[in-house]
DNA sequence: ACACTAACCTGCAAGC
DNA sequence: TGCTTGCAGGTTAGTG
């Protein structure tokens, strides 16, 4: 499920039942996800204040009185609240009781995701690109880190150290609004097209993000997965299906073990 | 430095 | 009905 969009909606829901308040226990039932959970984290965080919850690329950062935990969701993990007595279901793998009364449990059903502590910065982060939505990122950054390259575009852009947070989905629909082949050569890709796709990438994720506030009120004790596919697609999932703007059937290929849905006759 | 693959793990849908 | 196969929102470790 998660996206950056995702990310940034759970960030949203979750902040204010956790942030400002203390941990009074950590349960982990489950230590086996992407990286084994940090070692005794229970007593590492025990009494500590959470500060502040940040995001960064598609990970979660709890900052704490003596350090961070830096949370992932992999492609299969969720964040909601609870009232920490709830029963755990299958794959609940950690619950954190805060003193409010509101527990934050983690479900993760292919166990890619983590949950790490570290007093310094983690090292995940310390090779990641510019944030998409930020001024930092534009089409001149793509042109120039295309130059020489000779990987396919849409791997190109989902690769974090480009920039940070485009993964399969949205790397798919952009290229599409752009009018872009996902399987065309990075470094042959005028500057224009990278402008053009720059700001599709940007306005797609903050559409996104802004119809998962929509979704997501329900934060607290919802049995429900978190709203994702409420936008409409055009080519994610649509593969011989017809394109929304020319009616020809959509083409389906791989890249990078990916599967990568485009429209030969409107991506150039 | 770059490009590409395999791997982590479970669930589900499709095909036989 | 039941078994097998392939694929799924991410990321990194390893190979050439």
């Amino acid at each position: 499920m998660p996206e950056l969009p995702e990310v940034e909606t759970t960030l949203r829901g979750i902040e204010p039942y956790i942030s400002g308040h203390r941990v009074v226990q950590l349960r982990v039932k489950q230590s086996a996800l992407r990286w084994p959970v940090t070692d005794g984290l229970d007593s590492i965080v025990n009494g500590q204040l959470v500060h502040a919850i940040t995001r960064r690329a598609k990970y979660l950062i709890l900052h704490l009185d003596q350090g961070s935990i830096l949370i992932h969701l992999g492609m299969s993990g969720s964040l909601r609240i609870t009232d920490g007595s709830q029963v755990w279901r299958k794959h609940d793998h950690i619950q954190m009781q805060m003193s409010s009364g509101f527990a934050l449990r983690y479900h993760d059903p292919r166990r890619f995701g983590c949950w790490l502590w570290s007093t310094h910065e983690h090292s995940q982060l310390s090779k990641l690109g510019p944030e998409p939505l930020s001024d930092e990122f534009d089409g001149d950054l793509l042109y120039r880190l295309s130059r020489n390259r000779k990987t396919a575009v849409k791997p190109f852009i989902m690769n974090s150290a480009t920039v940070v947070g485009v993964g399969n989905i949205y790397a798919a629909e952009s290229l599409f609004r752009s009018g872009i082949r996902p399987d065309r050569i990075a470094s042959k890709i005028s500057i224009k097209r990278y402008q053009l796709l720059a700001k599709n990438i940007k306005s797609i994720l903050s559409d996104a993000i802004n119809q998962g506030g929509t979704t997501l009120r329900d934060f607290v004790n919802s049995d429900g997965e978190p709203g994702y596919f409420q936008q409409s697609l055009d080519v994610y999932g649509r593969g011989g299906q017809p394109c929304k703007v020319c009616n020809r059937n959509l083409k389906e290929i791989r890249l990078g073990q990916r599967s990568s849905v485009f429209c030969i006759n409107c991506q150039r």
